[in-house]
DNA sequence: CCAGACGTTGTT
DNA sequence: GTCTGG
DNA sequence: CCAGACGTTGTT
DNA sequence: GTCTGG
């Protein structure tokens, strides 16, 4: 789950939102981001600058970088233990910043219906999200990045069983400066409650054009 | 010791 | 069915 | 996540 | 890089 996820704030107004600097590199907003882009994040280097990075992971001792297709979440209930995320759980934490998410609700004729999740005011937020940095043979070190994921809550639960770990603003700090255990920021922080968030249909056409 | 994996999703 | 690219 | 490819030879 | 399986 999480695959394609929408920004649809100019980058200014982004970047404003979340009390940062614009990115260096242009941004464009999309309705439609998918793994592979270079997409807005917060990293938690202290400087408060949106970066861009390429969504899907590369762990550092990657020879492969094509893993990074099956790397674009981390299951929050194993990302202390699996060797391609631990290392960054502990130092390379970041904030994917995003105002909605899209799931794929699977209907009994076999199609698929795509629905739009976000916050019932359409506020941007952040998803918790992971970092790396890799060194391919030759040419510059390549960023990138993994969104987490967790249970599904009451709302999403209908539609699917898991979603991404969504941050509230207090939980954004707390997650930047790797202040919460495992238990206190799985249990306490996260998942934004149910009963703050709206889901709808959209029509597949507003997404198979990446940009806007 | 070396060789090979290292991951998620959904679906069955 | 499974993999790759976006 | 979805959409689209998935293969070779030779000839233009 | 580090762990697992052979």
């Amino acid at each position: 789950m999480c695959g394609r996820y929408a920004i649809s704030l100019d980058p200014d107004q982004l970047a404003t939102h979340f009390h940062a600097e614009p990115s260096e590199t242009p941004l464009r907003a999309r309705l439609n981001a998918a793994p592979s882009e270079y997409l807005p994040v917060l990293l938690n280097s202290g400087e408060r600058r949106i970066s861009l990075l390429r969504w899907g992971l590369i762990p550092s001792w990657a020879k492969d970088p094509t893993i990074a297709n099956n790397l674009i979440n981390a299951r929050a209930e194993t990302i202390e233990e699996k060797p391609s995320f631990r290392d960054a759980f502990k130092k390379r934490r970041c904030l994917v910043l995003a105002d909605a998410f899209y799931e794929w609700q699977s209907l009994p004729n076999g199609k698929k219906q795509p629905m739009k999740i976000a916050l019932q005011s359409g506020e941007p937020f952040a998803f918790a999200g992971l970092w790396e940095q890799w060194q391919p043979p030759e040419g510059e070190p390549l960023r990138t990045f993994t969104i987490i994921t967790t249970s599904a809550n009451p709302l999403i639960e209908s539609i699917h069983q898991r979603m991404p770990v969504m941050l509230t603003p207090k939980g954004e700090q707390m997650w930047l400066d790797n202040q919460a255990s495992v238990e206190v920021w799985r249990n306490l922080l996260l998942p934004f409650e149910a009963d703050l968030m709206k889901i709808e249909p959209v029509t597949s056409d507003i997404l198979r054009q990446s940009g806007m």
